[in-house]
Parts: structure tokens; C-alpha cells; sequence
DNA sequence: TAAGCTTACCTTGACATTCTAGGTATCAAG
DNA sequence: CTTGATACCTAGAATGTCAAGGTAAGCTTA
């Protein structure tokens, strides 16, 4: 199964970031490994997906980059959560609530 | 996530049609509304979403169709699971529970 | 001081899946 | 005989993810 989609669902990877910079402003490698760390690598997030996610969601304006350095004093692109970004968080949750339990719906009919 | 709030995740959609298919034998348009009668409409299966996945599904082995007379009389193609699908099934059904659960993990933090 | 590992970012192109938006045909009901 | 529901089908666009590359700088250790 497979080579695509197994390891995320298509949508999601939004709502993860956008949770973890609830915590503050993180870079995009220190997400990746903070979302990793909490599922136990059940998500792992790929590069090649994470910074075009990035890309995305600022431009749609829910996070703010600024460049600055890391604790371990690398060069280092800070992203933090707008008030829009705010409020797509509290949207997708939901989303993703009503939609889970929809399938679950399915999924437990005996 | 687009406008409707209502569109499904990209890789769910095989998981519901799979599930409806244990319930017996069914033509296309009864799984869509079986899927969606059961989810409240929190679910829709567009059709150019629907046929696309039955034709991928019965590629792969996993369902096999015949047509016949529906209930109301009209032409109807009915699928049918194989037990590749049932095995598929089983497969998709803990892929998509080990990734909820993980999912939630990420947005249950405080 | 060089090699190698890790951190950190970035991009391109392929790929799978879903949605939009059409279309056909049949049957039943008004 | 027109309308609405049933039932199937398809092309093309849009979207998002992944694979697989790449750059560069800091730390460690030999």
C-alpha cells in the first residue's frame, strides 16, 4: 500500500503545524520533529512536503516566518501562528472531528 | 481545506466503500448513498470520485462487479468484495485507526 | 584539519486522488 | 410529456504529498 498517501492523509498536515506553533514559534525542522516525536514516528513528515506546506500556509496568511537562529545556533526560519492562523486551527480541528467520527461511523457499523 | 466542508480525505475513500461492500453486494450509487445516509451527510461521495475509485478498487483485485436489475428496476453494475478486498479492508481499517489516533495525539496536547 | 554527522532549508517533477462539470439513459409520477 | 430520481460514465483541473535530489553551516572526533 503504499507508496503515496500512507503515510498522511491528504489535509492534515495543515492542522499539525498549525497546533504545533500553538506551543510558539517553532522552525520548520523543530516541527517536523516535534509532530514526529509525539506520534512516536507513526507521522513522519517529510521534507518535500513540510516546506511547501509552509509555503502555503503563509501565503494564505496563517503563519509569519522571521529568520533567526536556533538553539543549536544554526540559521534558522521561524514560523508563529497569526490570528487568522488562529482561527483556521479552531476550523480545521473541528473539521477534522466531524469528519473522523463520520468514518468511524462507517467503519463500526457491525 | 476547500469550501465545502464536507469533502473527504484523499485515501478514504477505498476504507468506506470497502466497509459498505461487507454488508453484501451493491451497485455504485447505493454505496454512495448508504455512505452518506449513515454519516448524515457529513460525507458526500461525488460521483467523479466514486466510479474513478470502484474502477481502481476492481483493477487491484479488490472488488468484482456484474451487472443486474436494481431495486427499482433500472441496470445496475454490483460489486462485490473478493477476499483480497476483505484482506485490504482489514488493512486499511488499522492504517486508518493507527493514523487517527496519532492525529489526535498531536491536537489533544494542551 | 579533514571527514563525517546533524541540523536546517529549498526545489523539481512525478504521482495519486478528488472535484467540477459536464454527459447519457431509463423509469415512475404527475 | 415533462420532470425528478435513479444509475452510470468521463475529461480535465486542482490539490497535496512524496521521492530525490541539492546547499550550507556547525559540531565532533580522530
Amino acid at each position: 500500500m503504499s507508496k503515496t498517501t500512507a503515510d498522511l492523509l491528504q489535509g492534515t498536515l495543515s492542522v499539525l503545524i498549525l497546533k504545533t506553533l500553538t506551543w510558539g514559534p517553532r522552525h520548520g525542522y523543530a516541527i517536523a520533529r516535534m509532530i514526529e516525536d509525539t506520534t512516536d514516528d507513526t507521522l513522519l513528515i517529510e521534507e518535500g512536503s513540510l516546506y511547501p506546506a509552509l509555503y502555503r500556509m503563509e501565503r494564505r496568511g496563517w503563519i509569519e516566518a522571521e529568520w533567526g537562529t536556533s538553539e543549536l545556533n544554526r540559521k534558522a526560519k521561524f514560523y508563529r501562528l497569526t490570528s487568522a492562523g488562529r482561527a483556521q486551527l479552531r476550523a480545521e480541528i473541528a473539521q477534522w472531528r466531524r469528519f473522523s467520527v463520520a468514518v468511524e461511523k462507517v467503519l463500526a457499523t457491525a
